[in-house]
DNA sequence: ATGGTTGACGAAACCGGTTTCGGCGAGTTT
DNA sequence: AAACTCGCCGAAACCGGTTTCGTCAACCAT
């Protein structure tokens, strides 16, 4: 291992004092322009690069960002994650900053991880994601004191930062979808309650049936597993079947389209059925699973954008966006087979 | 944020100094074993935890490991992400040590990753995951002095320490399978050649071909793209068409049986297809496709141990391991349809 | 000419650990 | 009894940075 060029190298290169030199990088106001130039050159010259863990024992930061993945959540997350990863590792390293990856068999483990960390500093602050309504991770971390930025706003949020995607209107223009090509009877499979994402695609589902005067029709709130095939088993054997299906994620949909297929249904004919991830399992699919794409990696780079502002002191008011999942037409979903009239508000 | 515990405190909680307490701590010779005992017990009672990045200024080492993920490499290695990440994180904390993640786009880039990652003592060592056979990863990190461990051996890894899956021999297995299901013409679509594993699968393939006594049939090394399915038609356009196929990846296999439908042939009934990774993409399909599971939690987690152990002076000769691939019947292969003679070597 | 600002920098303390060196008392040798 | 180990620990330097404080010359107003 070479040695590497280090403050004093660069002090006495330059004839000046580590102070000085370390004020001047650092944009301190009592050093001349001059000489602020003069290291800037230098340094660059010579490829001097501070080591952020010499930095951190003074500044108590450590120029990185923490994220814990909690295992426990099934297979959610599993699809994005390399999206989700490289989006974040790209903005990040764009500030010369790194990111700090840990994973969690239980929610308790979890919390004990963000204390571990934090502890060690080993991260200025978390990107949180999957938030749940009400999540223990933002009353630790607040406690904390420490800066942390939400993947899905919650109801307790008002004085974080996040980043949310609008999963709410896709489901309602699913439904809108759904009721254009004359679907009357549409469902609505959902993921379990807990969850933030689940909730708000709940409520654009409901917003769109009731803007196409529909009556909704829900199942209970599942897990995240492929049993949205039983989910969909529940809603075939009601009085009214539903002609059209929405699902709250792929997988939910993918274990519909299953169960529907051996019932001797086709997706995209005898019923029709839409996700929301994009995911690549559903764009696998015969006929692929229409769906609702979401850029994972633009999530990823904006969370940690927002996360270091959020370090750096800014106002988390100001540190707040969304964006949208944008319909992947598949060949799940068209117009009804029996193009009846007898369903719909009764 | 609560003041952390320092070794100032513990030290005057004890009654010694800090050089006393920190050589207690760290196991040297001239501390008395009642001190010792002491010190541990008073450390733990208040809740001393070291500052890693502390220590490393002084002892160089940041009790942490790199991994550099290149996503230029088209949809490898995503499905897998998540697990291998669990099992590396898991084996990384149960030590204390941390995982620094980072990503790069093209192979250039992560070169110039490890470098900055080396420079700021953002990890002590690395995992490389995805060999290639000429590894360009190995050489600049072995100049560098820098510990690394593989993730498939390459063909100049004499003095490196690594983890191996044998996909030879499973592709071997695959084989002995379709011969024993009374297959002759049994065919390989192949990845590209640089990495390893499709450099072994290859050998494996043929192997197990040699073996059964049937002559090899092989597609050019193809990227790791769902263009399988153009290798597929190639294989059918031949002469003597294939009535089974060993993919090298799951990817391969999926785009194989796309195209085999396409052309009217059922996957498991009219062409018997075996792929490798046990991918959720191939779970996901209809029936589901036979393949090699591989468990990717262990193998990141002996990857990690492997790779402390490295850090920690060990010889690499000592660190060396390898895993098999277990076979996950799915629906895609059988017996073939025409129970044929007219095949095998000619 | 004198006193008071101000700009620009050096010296030194500091962060939280590790490691080297030296000293001191008890036990052993001569 | 003097000298010589040896075990055990404190003092202080050190790692690579940051930050506080003080100094000194140049500039300004009086």
């Amino acid at each position: 291992m070479e040695r590497r060029v280090t403050l004093r190298d660069l002090a006495g290169e330059l004839g000046l004092s580590k102070g000085t030199v370390s004020r001047a990088l650092n944009g301190y106001r009592d050093i001349s322009p001059a000489t602020i130039q003069r290291v800037r050159e230098v340094s660059e010259r010579i490829g001097y690069r501070p080591l952020a863990l010499a930095q951190s024992i003074r500044t108590g930061q450590s120029r990185s960002l923490g994220l814990v993945l909690q295992m426990e959540q099934h297979d959610a997350q599993r699809p994005f994650l390399a999206e989700f990863l490289r989006g974040i590792t790209r903005a990040v390293s764009a500030q010369n900053w790194t990111l700090t990856v840990a994973t969690a068999e239980s929610e308790d483990e979890g919390l004990d991880t963000y204390l571990r960390l934090m502890a060690e500093r080993k991260a200025d602050g978390f990107i949180l994601p999957r938030t749940q309504r009400h999540d223990p991770r933002i009353t630790l971390l607040r406690d904390a004191g420490c800066p942390f930025v939400l993947f899905g706003r919650t109801e307790d949020s008002d004085d974080c930062a996040w980043f949310d995607i609008r999963g709410g209107q896709a489901m309602q223009q699913a439904v809108a979808r759904l009721a254009g090509f004359g679907h009357r009877r549409i469902a609505f499979i959902g993921a379990d309650p807990v969850y933030t994402y689940a909730t708000k695609r709940l409520h654009g589902y409901r917003a769109g049936m009731a803007e196409a005067g529909l009556s909704p029709l829900v199942t209970a709130g599942h897990a995240t597993a492929k049993d949205g095939g039983t989910g969909l088993l529940a809603l075939l054997e009601g009085e009214a079947p539903p002609t059209a299906v929405v699902c709250a994620t792929d997988l939910l949909a993918i274990g519909a389209i299953r169960a529907a297929q051996a019932r001797g249904l086709t997706a995209g004919r005898d019923i029709s059925i839409i996700g929301y991830d994009g995911s690549r399992e559903g764009q696998t699919l015969d006929p692929p699973l229409t769906s609702f794409a979401v850029d994972q990696v633009a999530a990823g780079a904006r969370l940690a954008e927002l996360l270091i502002a959020r370090i750096g002191g800014a106002d988390p008011l100001t540190l707040r966006e969304t964006a949208d999942a944008v319909l992947r037409e598949g060949g799940t979903d068209g117009p009804p087979l029996n193009h009846d009239t007898t369903g719909g508000t009764r």
